[in-house]
Parts: structure tokens; C-alpha cells; sequence
DNA sequence: CCGTGATATTGATACTTGTCAATATAGATG
DNA sequence: CATCTATATTGACAAGTATCAATATCACGG
């Protein structure tokens, strides 16, 4: 977000900025099903370097899509749920479902009038 | 994604970057509950101008996320219910729903032994 | 405590994106 | 057609982001 002093702290944002690109969304679909997989071996399914999947497994991590757990010398990551909640929410929000469809939503105005949505 | 040819078709990926910015989230809420909204009123709820609303709504359209219609001389957007459904199934991945564990997930290997996920 | 393997951090570079000013286009209206 | 308003496009620039090489850190085993 260039032009801006804010850094993004929205968590609707940075949920979706961090599913929003290939890597992190291949590796958070290498864990979907409530599996754990190790670091080491999600620079196959990327095909990044190491420290490219260490970023992004940090942007995932920050923005509450995995979790963490050290094992010894490997790092296993799996998927929060809450983070499937959250994005299930914002899809629900898209579907219209916790709006409530007003009455007062059917005032249809005539385009030439004024520029307010005539029909819903 | 710098460092590659292929600029990023990926329905799931255009979606979700789409989302993800403030701007484009503000406007997106802005039209939740099916209603239509002139695309002259969205420079006021996300305080940029015009230009760049025009192209927020652009990228907003060819993700799928939006649809125009002319009236006049004011351009009316509104919500594509399927993009809703689209970031549902993606929650829906995200918290396991599509996927039947298999029982061959269930060799647990000791973490001294091999970075493979031990438990799900 | 030293080596080894796994992961994280740093620094540099290239690519992408967001933004606005200026300008163009489109539709309505006189 | 001239003009006005709404929207889109272009061009340029600033800021963010992705990437990798090099290096550091961390945990384990000898």
C-alpha cells in the first residue's frame, strides 16, 4: 500500500494479502486436511529457496494462518482453524449473509434523478 | 510475484489479492447486501481519487469480484454472488472440509527418524 | 565444544503495485 | 455540435514485495 503511513494492520488484510499469492497459498494447501508438514519440505512444492519459504512461512505465521512447533531440529507447520473462520466470515460478508435486506432498500430512484442504486 | 514470466492467472490468487487491500475491501463492504452503489461514491469511503478508484474497481472486475452496468451516465457496480462462493470453498479448503483423510496419513514416523508430520 | 543439518535473518536487487496529474472517452443535454 | 459530468486511460514516480546469496542461529550428536 504505497502512499501510506498505515502498515496494513487489518486482519482481513493481511489475511488475504497472505493467501494472495502462489507460494504461500500452495503451501498453506499442502496442510489443508489438519496435517503438519515440515519447513524442509515446502521448498519442493514452491520451488523457492529455503529462505524464500522461510519468508513466507513468516508472512503466514504473522498473519494467523499457521502455527508453528519445533521438533527437535525441524519446524512443523499446520493451519489455525481460526483462520479458515475468518476468511468463511468474510465470504459470508461477500453472500450478503449478516446484512439484513432493509425495506427502505427498495426506494428505486430514476438514473436521471440521482445516482442511488434503484433496485437491489 | 517478481522473478517470473507468468503473471499470476490463478482464479484463487486474483481473488484473493484482489481482496486484499484497503481500498478495495472498503469498497467491496460498501456494495455487500446486493445493493448497487455509482462508482462516483466510492472515492468518499475510501478517500483516494478518482483515477485510482477507477482502477481498484477495474482490478475488483477482472477478478470477478464485481460487475458493472451502465445507466446513464453513471456506471453502477454490484457483487458476483459466485465470488462469494469462491472464497467460501476457500475457507472451506482451509479448514479441511473438501478433503477425506486418507488412511494412509496415519504412518506416523518418530521426528528423530524423518521430517514427516507424525500426527494430524 | 565442535561439526552438522535445519531454519531464520540480512542485504541487495528486481519486479510489482498504488497513487495522482493530466488527458481521453462516453453519455446527456442544451 | 458544444458543453458538462462521469468514468477510464496514460504516464510517471514512490513504495512495497519477492527473491536469492551469504550469513547467522539453533538444536542435536559425537
Amino acid at each position: 500500500m504505497p502512499r501510506s503511513t498505515t502498515t496494513a494492520v487489518d486482519p482481513d488484510i493481511q489475511l488475504l494479502q497472505a493467501l494472495g499469492h502462489p507460494a504461500r497459498l500452495a503451501i498453506v494447501r499442502e496442510l489443508t486436511g489438519g496435517g503438519e508438514v515440515c519447513a524442509c519440505d515446502f521448498t519442493a512444492c514452491c520451488d523457492v529457496s529455503q529462505p524464500t519459504v522461510s519468508h513466507h512461512l513468516r508472512i503466514l505465521k504473522e498473519a494467523g494462518v499457521i502455527e508453528a512447533e519445533r521438533r527437535g531440529t525441524w519446524i512443523f507447520y499446520r493451519i489455525v482453524p481460526a483462520a479458515g473462520e475468518r476468511l468463511r466470515a468474510l465470504a459470508g460478508e461477500l453472500l450478503g449473509q449478516p446484512q439484513v435486506i432493509p425495506i427502505g432498500a427498495i426506494r428505486r430512484r430514476l438514473p436521471s434523478i440521482s445516482p442511488v442504486a434503484p433496485q437491489a
